[in-house]
RNA sequence: CAAGCAGGCUGUCUUAUCGAUUUGUGCAAACAAAUAGGAAAGUCCGGACACCAUAGAGAGGCAUAGCGGAUAACAUCCGUCGAUCGUUUUAAACGAUUAGGACAAGUGCAACAGAAAGCAAGUACAGUUAGGCUGUAGUGAAACCAGGUAAACUCUAUGCGGUGCAAUGUUACGUAUAUUGGAGUUUGAGAGCUUCUCGCUCGAUUUCAAGGGGUAAACAGAUAGAGUUAUUUAGUAAUAAAUAACCUAGAUAAAUGAUAAGAAACCAUUUUGGUUACAGAAUCCGGCUUAUAGGCCUGCUUUUUUA
């Protein structure tokens, strides 16, 4: 498997999210917190996640841009714990929840923890 | 020479691996090219563009304010006059700052002093003398007079219609009965995006025919432009014109990145360590304002050294 994150595999649409925020289930690796959401009729071709930093904690534009690519790369380069093939039935979205800039170690560690957390759920 | 302050310019680089967006080539795999700023920010002004009447009239409101020019336009920019401040013994000169029309329409305001800075009132002396009027004195920057004050109301001149790209248009999916056209009836509630009035447009209801609310799903709008660079000419300048070359982000829960190694600059310093700012396009331009490590340049102030 490919460590690509293209546009496809990016959660885009707008009620999608919504119907995350409203109905979500959370796992939580703090600072970074997973929302996912079952719900047949989102299948499609592929996994779609999305990546998601509050404006409260972070006021300046660039320092959002720099978790959210980060957190992006993370997933990116760690996909591959995503062994399950009910995933596709999912949507989901990291959330960063933290108040400082992480580093890229820490927010790989706590993405993995969350991969192979999620990976478990789905199986069982 | 050093430090501080103010203004201007600039605002890290290279390689490797793994990626993202757009475009091009290709059946595909893939390959190639381009990819954030001087402020992209604040959203404070001015435009372009779109729709709302063809953007109309009056009131109200807002903005601007010596003179001349630049510009698509401006509250911006350039030149110049005046005023104020600094250098200076003074003048001149130089530098800095400056919302700088009108108080001979009306209203308001004016510390201290003073009887009084305007619903008027009135001290002393002198002149004339019936009242009263006139003059002088006293306070003050200013005392009845074209007094001062308009970043006080106000007046004058000039300008400004409103809403904003989630504008707006097309396509796709597809259900109420919105919308459109014809005919009849009804003269009136409401709507047309800032406040009011007028004006203009649409109206209400019945019937027949045609036809699609909504969904920010996709595409267009959307990036070749008041464009960038260089040279020449005109002009004190802002700027304009001509010629040549170039194409230089176009995303949409939102690409422009991550990791590693090295170099460079600066700081402290024994190795060595640390720092590399402010900050992220969102329809597009012209300005203003604010934020900025380090480097370079200019000016001012202070200190020290030398002559």
């Amino acid at each position: 498997m490919k460590n690509t994150f293209s546009k496809h595999e990016k959660l885009k649409s707008r009620k999608a999210i919504e119907a995350l925020f409203g109905d979500g289930k959370y796992l939580k690796a703090f600072p970074i917190r997973l929302v996912y959401l079952h719900q047949k009729t989102f299948e499609k071709e592929t996994f779609q996640v999305g990546f998601s930093v509050s404006k409260r904690n972070f006021k300046r534009a660039v320092d959002r841009n720099r978790i959210k690519r980060l957190m992006r790369e993370a997933y990116r380069l760690n996909k591959n714990l995503l062994t399950s093939e009910v995933k596709k039935q999912h949507i989901a979205m990291f959330i960063y929840s933290g108040k400082t800039l992480p580093t890229f170690i820490e927010v790989q560690d706590k993405t993995r923890h969350l991969l192979k957390a999620f990976n478990k759920k789905l199986e069982g």
